[in-house]
DNA sequence: TATTGTTATACTCTATAACTATA
DNA sequence: TATAGTTATAGAGTATAACAATA
């Protein structure tokens, strides 16, 4: 971005720096805030519960594509999750550095390469569901059962 | 946390043509996974808003909290945006080399700056709004007023 | 020519730690 | 000692472009 503009005149600054800080009106009535705001705490819930796995949110999403697609492709993989197929190499390289995953060349094809879990990443991956799960309950512990459903029926007219 | 990056139209292009890929009956009920889904559509409808106003959802937010604020110390910003205070630096560089933004010495305290739109950075905010306002319409365009409402407010009870 | 996987490269955001000047 | 702002640095994530192998 360009930053060689010329500053336009200060404002009065009478103002005592408080730590209250007032937040606008219309900052409540943003879903784009508010869906920012609820992503936060997601990613913190996220990462308390699973903590001690060396995980992500990707990594994590990636596994249960591959286990319920074997076999599947990394550009497939990268269009699913709207990534380049480059961001998709390191991902792939990390999860069969540690074992979980296997890829082969496609004899049919041999610019494809095949994807699946190894036993121990089948084994991982449903530690990880155990892990997930409770940071989906303690994420969603001031909705009802209802309420919950509600959300997440919402944010998927929005989110597709 | 949250990254103010450029969503790929690029890649979702390049990657047209490929395989289905069958989704895990469970990912539809991972809440985690709806925010993340919404979160990426909303990024994609707010960059296509404001292609052309060097913004991102973080500096929008802060030049909302500044102009409410005025008089108001990085650090404050800071906390309530969730970041750390040398995070806070660059963002108010940015700003303030674009002559949006004003930072002058707290006399009381000599530690302190005060932070303040410009004239400029306030018309130029206004700018902002409205094109803020074209995405959140484009991005509720599915929803009714009501379901509008009850999704925020439900987001919000997960976000704080 | 087009596609898949890969490498090289760059940029943004974020965090930690250390520094400075104040208090 | 503690705090606000800053700088230095590193790491994660993601983008583009170019490349080799393959079709």
């Amino acid at each position: 971005m360009g930053n060689d503009r010329k500053p336009s005149r200060a404002a009065s600054l009478e103002f005592a720096a408080g730590e209250e800080v007032r937040e606008p009106a219309q900052m409540k009535n943003y879903l784009g805030y508010a869906i920012r705001r609820a992503q936060m705490r997601a990613y913190e819930s996220f990462y308390n519960a699973l903590r001690d796995l060396e995980t992500t949110p990707s990594r994590f999403t990636l596994m249960l594509l591959m286990r319920e697609n074997p076999g599947i492709r990394s550009v497939d993989l990268a269009r699913k999750l709207g990534v380049a197929r480059s961001g998709m190499v390191r991902l792939i390289d990390d999860l069969e550095g540690r074992g979980l995953i296997v890829r082969e060349v496609v004899k049919a094809d041999r610019r494809n390469q095949a994807l699946a879990l190894t036993t121990e990443g089948r084994r991982y991956l449903r530690q990880l569901e155990r892990a997930v799960g409770r940071h989906e309950s303690a994420l969603t512990d001031k909705l009802t059962a209802k309420e919950r459903a509600q959300l997440i029926k919402l944010l998927w007219r929005v989110g597709t």
